[in-house]
RNA sequence: GCCGCCUUAGCUCAGUCGGUAGAGCGAUUCACUCGUAAUGAAUAGGUCGUCGGUUCGAUUCCGACAGGCGGCUCCA
């Protein structure tokens, strides 16, 4: 038997090793029990991979990017093979790994039951328990239509594949077929039996028992290939972890989020409600919701007209012309309300406010020594979402946008993007969102039917929009295909206290909409110029936005935010007067601040101040009243007693200005 | 819009294998006046989401609709 030299390399350092002919990835490795696959020249293999001269291989650990992938990927499998025990009729789809988990999907006559899910999951346990080895065997495509007979949808994506239109399978059937040659990885139990085998590309963990911990999650219908056309199939979702203690603190981080839930905090905290009475996805803000509500607003206003813009104000309704002037009827008029008849014209509710600051700025003349100029407004909207995708304050009906449209020179609009890019970024930092990246959406040229405009339009909106967010030096990623009907957009993304991300503000660059209105302006050689538009909403939807920042704070608002910002609580009923002289002072500071005069004992009236999450706690007994002081206590049970009055407003107040959390 | 699940008091939830319902919190009233997360007692509160069907009888079984939840698709 003879020698051949391979790499062994390191995230440091790469050594050289002679190891014989016939070689597997696995013995490199033998020593480390968490790699379950190897890296060889950039490619993810099995560990059961024959190495070649030459080779440089590198060991992938579990709890790696790559690792996690295969084990998740590895888990899918098993739930498949667990799923077709148990359900010998069920199709496969596909199955592949996702953030923090997996799905795989099926084909099945009667959807899953979560007594389904318990006995799926019980069945994986076996299999995982004896131990079966993953073994990946390559097979051409006529082989593996004959021996996937049985399964339709493997079958197509090998013709897909085939054909030469692998890519566009679906979003994950890459790990099924991928490119090039056709794998089927066949499950063998220890006697060497076949227990089950799938199309797949692989690599896989090398025994089914490398699996350390698992749940399934729930199941759900999906779109086969992700398209509504095509037929619903069930879909398992599950996750996996290299520890049972990894899969604990999953499951504790999807608990905190629970917790953070906007939804439930908003009923909790008495911020707002969806009556049904009203309609799915309207909203409705009670008292302390309001307050949050009016603050932002009033926040975000002063800032917009500190930074040049006008504030206006549209209706909510029009006739339909304006809209087809627009371009936007043709394009969306699924998603606006019907429109209503009257005097003979049909009126929609509006679906976005640009259109009527078009006939603001086309009001009068307009001159070039007017521009950039800027409108600005809180223009209520009404989307007809469809009934599926409603969800809280994050998806609504009705929202409020905080629109703006800057009226621009060409020459101008690169500064005004930045400008607008900087601001908005400012805003959210002010609102306590500081973790940002940008994503990019251009025109899908493959789908020019969607949008409208000339290709060198679009080129030279792109090409600025990209150059301003390139300048940022914050993170840009691509969005192909996501682009306004009219323009390619930045958007900006936040990544809130828990680490999920939310899109937020968007800036457009549109060149479309002041033509269809015939907006000009006159230059300074006298001449008629047609000004480009950026449309920018900074939080996007204020609805949205608000819940937002309750799943960010956790309900538990700076105080600048906070709907009741001081309460005050007496140790005794012969207190109340002397915490009602302070709160009046406060009150005159501009402070939110209630007396509690409940006949509660002040033990439960700290707990009812604890649950509404009140940034300041405001005690006062006899030792305050002696001292002339009271007893600050905070949302984190710290205590601060025998505080002056004066120290103390000074204190609250200096804490709103600031508007930091404390 | 599609698939599945869910809807009982203001909230969170029991319960009825078909004979019109309970708890805790909350609310109201009374007593208590208390130093850092729940004082005690009493009272009120529900056509069991809506409409239809089956039945002697429906909150319970069936259907439609509305609303919600989880996904899919979509998101100017």
């Amino acid at each position: 038997m003879s020698d051949i030299q391979v790499v062994l390399a390191h995230a440091d350092a790469r050594e050289e090793r002679t190891v014989t002919t016939g070689t597997k990835a696995w013995e490199l490795f033998a020593e480390d029990p968490s790699v379950i696959a190897a890296r060889v020249d950039g490619e993810l293999r099995d560990l059961a991979h024959e190495l070649a001269p030459g080779d440089v291989v590198e060991g992938v650990a579990i709890d790696s990017d790559d690792g996690l992938a295969i084990l998740r990927h590895s888990t899918a499998h098993v739930l498949a093979q667990a799923v077709q025990e148990l359900f010998p009729e069920a199709k496969l789809g596909i199955g592949p790994p996702v953030e923090n988990g997996f799905y795989y999907d099926f084909d099945v006559e009667t959807p899953f039951v979560p007594e389904d899910l318990e006995k799926i999951e019980t069945r994986m346990r076996k299999i995982i328990k004896e131990g079966q080895r993953f073994t990946r065997r390559a097979v051409t495509d006529a082989e593996a239509i004959n021996e996937l007979a049985d399964e339709p949808y493997k079958i197509e994506l090998i013709g897909l594949k085939g054909s030469g239109h692998g890519e566009d399978a679906a979003e994950g059937a890459s790990v099924e077929v991928g490119a090039g040659e056709l794998t089927i990885y066949d499950n063998h139990r220890r006697n060497g039996e076949l227990a089950w085998k799938d199309l797949c590309r692989g690599p896989h963990l090398p025994t089914t028992k490398r699996i350390p911990a698992f749940k399934l999650m729930r199941s759900a219908a999906a779109y086969w290939r992700g398209d509504e056309k095509n037929k619903q199939l069930q879909r398992i979702y599950g996750t996996a972890w290299p520890s049972k203690e990894d899969l604990a603190a999953y499951l504790h981080r999807l608990e905190e989020a629970e917790r953070r839930d906007h939804r439930k905090l908003g009923r909790e905290l008495d911020l707002f409600s969806f009556p049904d009475e009203i309609g799915s996805g309207l909203v409705v803000f009670h008292p302390k919701g309001g307050v949050i509500k009016r603050v932002m607003e009033d926040y975000v206003r002063q800032r917009h007209i500190e930074e040049g813009f006008s504030y206006v104000g549209t209706p909510h309704i029009s006739k339909e012309g304006l809209f087809h002037t627009s371009g936007h009827l043709p394009y969306y008029a699924d998603t606006m309300f019907p429109p209503m008849e009257m005097e003979g014209s049909n009126y929609y509710l509006k679906a976005m406010n640009c259109p009527m600051h078009n006939l603001i700025f086309r009001s009068r003349g307009r001159s070039y020594r007017e521009l950039p100029l800027r409108l600005f407004e809180f223009g209520s909207v009404y989307r007809y979402e469809k009934s599926g995708v409603v969800h809280g304050l994050t998806r609504v009906r009705g929202l409020t946008q905080d629109d703006s449209h800057s009226y621009v020179t060409p020459e101008q609009a690169p500064d005004e993007i930045k400008h607008l890019l900087e601001f908005v970024l400012s805003l959210l930092r002010d609102f306590g969102l500081d973790d940002f990246y940008l994503e990019m959406s251009t025109r899908d040229d493959a789908k020019k039917d969607k949008f409208v405009g000339s290709d060198d339009d679009w080129a030279t909106a792109t090409a600025v929009l990209e150059g301003v967010a390139r300048d940022t030096g914050l993170e840009l990623v691509p969005d192909p295909g996501g682009a306004a009907f009219y323009g390619p957009k930045i958007s900006v993304q936040c990544r809130d206290a828990i680490g999920r991300t939310w899109q937020m503000s968007t800036i457009q660059y549109d060149f479309n909409q002041p033509k269809g209105f015939g907006l000009e302006y006159q230059a300074a050689d006298g001449s008629r110029q047609q000004p480009v538009m950026i449309h920018s909403a900074k939080f996007g939807s204020l609805e949205r936005f608000f819940g937002v920042l309750v799943e960010h704070y956790a309900g538990a608002f700076p105080p600048w935010l906070a709907p009741v910002q001081v309460q005050g609580i007496p140790i005794a009923e012969r207190h109340n007067d002397y915490l009602y002289d302070v709160a009046k002072r406060l009150q005159a500071a501009g402070i939110r601040v209630e007396v509690d005069d409940s006949d509660d004992r002040m033990q439960k009236k700290i707990r009812n101040a604890q649950l509404q999450k009140v940034p300041f706690m405001m005690i006062a007994g006899d030792d305050d009243l002696a001292a002339g002081a009271v007893s600050f206590r905070y949302r984190d049970g710290r205590q601060d007693n025998g505080v002056s009055i004066d120290e103390a407003i000074a204190r609250v107040t200096a804490a709103v200005e600031s508007r930091e959390q404390v």
